[in-house]
DNA sequence: CATGAATGAGTTTTCATTCAT
DNA sequence: CATGAATGAAAACTCATTCAT
């Protein structure tokens, strides 16, 4: 490690390192889609937030939907990433489901920014994430604990059979999504007791308990 | 009879309707906001759609912000309506819950429209909506009829004791609203067979059933 | 008096008195000349401060700039009609000349929006002024005072030959006039001492003392 | 030689000269804003003065409020350097004081477009000039000259004591501004006599006779 | 006389993108 | 790789004025 490596940036006639000039940019393009939209984010103030200039967004990025592909794809890796940690193997079928819907809800409160981006996406009509197959591959393996769970379930007569693990994965997304998702009307409406934290809390184990009686043999 | 009597709009000495003219430039701001947001629907456009001149949508809306809270207000007016028509009191508090859930579903599947603005509003803060005392009343009824579902059910021992229910509007809500706000980022990942007609009537009626599993006594 | 004159204005069929309408609209219309100036005053405001129709005032007044010529021909009348009250003619030069410079210099504070009007119609090159004989016509009884207030000083010894009665009348405006439409830059740079209630009073004094001591034989 | 290579500007390949670019805006919207007014003021007008476009107005001034303070400052900078070159120390305190009234009265008659800027910054509220502290420091040498004069005057017994060189500011701005500011309506009603040139110097002369006259001891 | 509705032409402002160095 | 300057096309918004009733 050089000292040129810890100098404050921005130093003249000096290279950067490339990846980390596009990490800095996605960085600060993940800001700027997740608080103002697609169409709201400015280039401008993507530029400002990095040590960058505008020139490097379009050479790297082309323009400002490569961006957006760029910023969504990085919200899904890592996002995604995280979820890889979780080990559901050693547990009964019952508690492992309990498990990851725990940790879904969780999961997505943590990560505010990627719900904004996928709510954006949609609003979009999703044509950057379906022409992603790198986004698609990322999803898999959710799917496959899920399938795991009801496989052992099944076998040992702790679920109910005919469940279906994509709809339990589509139920597990409604309810952890919509919470994050519609947050600002739900609340507006009808005031910020299910979005405190005690009421977060509570939603969540209750949820989870009613997801266990719905599911169990 | 001369071409000029035959000039389809726009006539001079034409009786012209001030509430039409504003009905006019809702459905077509709706129709604009609806397919490219807030940010990115275009007032020009909005005015081709209509009959009228750009200027009109400022003398009655006073700006974009303006129509956006009028869209929106309108859209709930509108939805909410239709929910009115639903007569649950007859039915035992099961049944009740039930023919909410996939009349609320349904609903939800019938107004992309209105899913949509929701989205964008949430994406957008909420702060027209946390602004308007109007859309708040429009939405009581809806928990009033759950209210009611558990207190009858309670009453004759049907459903468990404890059930919250906001809670279970948030529930209702949450599927349903996902199940359209998702659509595209979820089968454009998975596929689309949750989302064929045939899949949304099985999903649909497999998550009635899981309602009922899970708050029966 | 009857009873519908103290209704409280617009009542539906009902007549009301042109004149008065006229001058409600001229009031207006100098509220919202002196505040926002000629291009920054808004025909819709003016409207609105009154208890008239946007029709109204241009059946009355042709259009903007007609409705300006009769506001600043209202102002000049209104304002010069208040000094013709002011009688000298029993005074010796000297005293009359202070009494007619103290009172000039309060007269200008207590017309605001008089000072605002002429200094607009100066930005505007003052051709509404130029065409309008009625507002010459006003302005000869003040240097008419001045003139016999120089005959008697010659006369009587107590007033330096050669003294040019219309000099005094621009000495006496200047110094009355930049007082008011000067405060804001002037005060905004040295402080508002010499704006103050106090300070006022001293500056006027002081400039009549320096006043008398230039004129006095 | 080619026709291209005589084109006067906007060739490709040129070196743009950033300072000039806004040099030029700044001096084709003094133009402008002196002309019409702040509200009067086009920016398309500015534009078709200057080889630049009205984006750029808007990359170096932000809006046409930050143009207008622009403008100020400049024109407030320019005029006082101008009264920078001016040398009073060597002479006598009421030699210095008829020099500084005369030069004054001259400066604010060469720089027409600099006193109608203040009439609108003054109709504006000054709110402008209010919140910049560089104009305010660009006035303090012209009060220091006359605090200068006023203590050798004391000194030297020429002058009387007592006098306030802020007010003799005051003063002498008072009938140099008004001079111009007020030409328009004053001439328009009193006739041009006091403001063809013969008069303006029979004017200053006066004034400077009376100004003396009013301070010496 | 009175009024809400309507209009057209214009005004400020914005923004993604590219150029010259 | 890097950067401030530049651009064109289009966006939102404004305003005096007139029309229909």
């Amino acid at each position: 490690m050089t000292d040129q490596e810890k100098a404050p940036a921005k130093r003249a006639g000096w290279k950067r390192d490339p990846a980390k000039v596009q990490q800095d940019i996605l960085q600060a393009a993940t800001r700027e889609f997740a608080d103002n939209g697609f169409n709201g984010g400015r280039i401008e103030r993507i530029v400002q937030l990095t040590a960058t200039s505008k020139r490097m967004i379009y050479y790297y990025f082309g323009d400002k939907e490569g961006l957006w592909r760029a910023v969504l794809e990085d919200a899904y890796t890592s996002v995604r990433a995280q979820e890889a940690e979780l080990d559901l193997a050693d547990l009964p079928p019952l508690e492992a489901l309990r498990k990851l819907f725990v940790f879904t809800f969780d999961h997505h409160r943590r990560n505010a920014d990627f719900i904004r981006l996928v709510m954006i996406e949609n609003i979009r009509g999703g044509h950057v994430l379906a022409s992603s197959t790198k986004i698609r591959d990322l999803n898999r393996p959710v799917v496959a604990m899920l399938e795991d769970i009801c496989r052992r379930g099944a076998a040992d007569g702790s679920l109910r059979p005919g469940l279906c693990p994509l709809q339990l994965h589509w139920e597990l997304s409604a309810l952890s999504f919509f919470n994050m998702s519609n947050r600002a009307t739900f609340s507006g409406i009808f005031g910020a007791g299910l979005h405190d934290e005690a009421g977060q809390v509570r939603l969540r184990d209750s949820l989870a308990d009613q997801l266990i009686r719905a599911v169990r043999a």
